[in-house]
DNA sequence: CTTTTGGTTCATTTTTTACTGAACTTTAAA
DNA sequence: TTTAAAGTTCAGTAAAAAATGAACCAAAAG
């Protein structure tokens, strides 16, 4: 095993990034664990390897490795005759990741909908007012699929 | 003041909305006062029935107010004679709301963007890979102020 | 003035979240 | 048949986040 080393510009970056996934979600570990794997210039990286570069303890690794496989944000690969696991960022699937990032946006807005539906009838503007909002967010959410297909168009243009 | 009055299922419901916006990032108190703003069939209320509502100190409920205050997601009005503001919920300026919550999404675009000009070179498929999904949320948030603007044409025409 | 209203502030406490590390499991070598 | 490697689990603890409530403040009313 090829010892792996990290700059510590990658560490500090490591770390703000970590603290990015964090407001987006992911407990500090997980966050971090997630960064490192963007960022370590070996991009499949072992158990040990992700607890010994983040200085963090066997549980917490498994935990944020765990974590991040659910969410699909991270995957593994085994080599035969190996028992290890390499983890590694799912970034080849980053198009369902990125479709991903819509739905809190649709559970907020599921969630306004209900609000609507309970709503009464003695606050017409108000109403109308969140009717728009829910409506414009409706909108927004049908046209994403067109966007993919656009942008994959304009791509194959530029290839 | 005509004392304000909520049913059970309007505060159920509260709990329960307040749930979504703490996973978007609001604190408990701050989440379940924007939810009652929502939900209440008085769209105006209070500090104090705020507070005598969801049952919360005066700290925290000062604390929710200025919290939802800085982040515009309410607004409060006064009246003249009458020295309590009127806290409601800033749902008439939905659509600047619907803006915000892609920025986010733009703040991990930004982290991605440095992650790659960070990257080795050693690793191309993988930069290649992180490349197209950073070009996709790109070309992703480059269509949201046509979507908007679809938005207002179609609307137009459906009145 | 001095009392009341409508809050704010902040030290302390409570609650929640996250991490540690030791004990355990499972598979594979030795 | 023992040892090691690669994790998992979970009780206990540490740390962080959030809420309480008493003291405070500023403006208006009495």
């Amino acid at each position: 095993m090829d010892t792996f080393k990290i700059t510590q510009e990658q560490l500090q970056l490591v770390e703000k990034t970590g603290i990015i996934f964090e407001k987006s979600g992911l407990q500090p570990a997980p966050a971090r664990v997630h960064a490192l794997l963007l960022i370590a210039d070996k991009t499949e990286l072992t158990f040990d390897e992700i607890r010994e570069t983040l200085q963090i303890s066997k549980g917490a690794t498994s935990n944020a490795l765990n974590v991040l496989l659910n969410i699909k944000r991270i995957e593994y690969i085994t080599r035969t005759g190996d028992r290890k696991r390499y983890f590694r960022s799912h970034i080849n699937k980053w198009k369902e990741g990125i479709n991903d990032s819509f739905s809190d946006m649709r559970t907020v807005h599921d969630a306004m909908r209900e609000i609507l539906s309970q709503r009464t009838a003695e606050t017409p503007e108000f109403n109308r007012n969140l009717g728009d909002a829910i409506d414009l967010m409706e909108f927004i959410f049908a046209e994403i699929p067109a966007i993919f297909a656009r942008w994959e168009k304009s791509r194959n243009q530029n290839n």
